[in-house]
DNA sequence: GCGGTTTGCTTCGAATTCGAAGCACTGATG
DNA sequence: CATCAGTGCTTCGAATTCGAAGCAAACCGC
């Protein structure tokens, strides 16, 4: 085992940069959510998906994998958002088993609502701190980082474990 | 209420990549801690700054800010890593009111086996995926982007709140 | 020194997340 | 059809996080 490499100083401002800046950016837009449409960032992110499919409705677990979640995190979700008349349940006509969640026009409202707020958080927390070279620059970092690891990382455990 | 500034294609990639690299990447680090150090990275990042720390100890309030998590977040994790042995809280010398936690022996050893890979991990993870120039570039942007959510964002409300 | 405020930490209850296990339906196989 | 593996979702318990409230020690003004 050799002696490892490690991060010299470059290295470590961009990692330990990274995983702060993500922090705080997600504590700020969580707080501008909280605020402006009393939704959290998942909640935010849910009716986002939903809105922006062409059906206007998905099943649970078309959420789970778009969003990064987990198969029962998204149904608790779900039902505080049903609960807070911003999605409805309905069964899928083609298949008992699963469960589509559709927005709601409440939900579309708090969608409207929020959402300019949301991109002026986005602007302010990150985007304004770059010039545009840099914002380019951080789009094509991220290209390159996010391509390796949805290949890397693996996110749930199969369900009959049968690797390879 | 003028219209919202919507994000560009480039905008919105670097903003979403954001997004979901970080939720990725912290992912496959945990996982790498996990199986590794047996550690959260909570934990791990708390073993970390007390052994960086000339004392080898910290109390829990300064733990507190070092990281990011609040005050019972950090009393609960002391108190996990104190029953796993990697850490010993100690009363402060000269304040009855601190509790300082100092890292063990087994806690420094924990480190030293976990920190290599670890390093690995982050270099596959992000540093690998770029070429040194993308690395340096993402050190500046999130040098910038850390000053200055770090006087935006309101991490903890104020102790006795007095707006204004 | 004394009373009131501040500070440091813990305890409590609520919210959220996860994986494992369970239930119901589907589809393939004979 | 009858069976049986696979799929879709929910329920359950465990872990973690937070803020509010509580407790004790320390500090400040007099």
């Amino acid at each position: 085992m050799s002696e490892p490499r490690w991060l010299n100083e470059t290295e470590l401002r961009a990692w330990t940069g990274f995983l702060e800046t993500s922090d705080l950016l997600h504590r700020m837009v969580e707080q501008q959510l909280r605020e402006v449409g009393g939704v959290t960032t998942v909640q935010y992110d849910i009716l986002h998906r939903l809105n922006e499919s062409p059906e206007k409705r998905l099943c649970m677990t078309d959420l789970a994998e778009r969003l990064v979640s987990s198969r029962s995190g998204i149904t608790y979700q779900v039902a505080q958002l049903e609960k807070a008349g911003l999605l409805r349940r309905e069964d899928a006509p083609d298949d008992e088993r699963r469960v589509l969640a559709a927005i709601t026009e409440k939900g579309r409202r708090v969608l409207e609502t929020t959402a300019p707020g949301h991109v002026e958080a986005v602007r302010a927390g990150l985007l304004d701190s770059l010039t545009p070279d840099q914002v380019a620059q951080l789009a094509a970092i991220m290209d390159a980082t996010r391509a390796r690891l949805r290949d890397t990382v693996q996110l749930h455990p199969p369900r009959k474990a049968r690797s390879r």
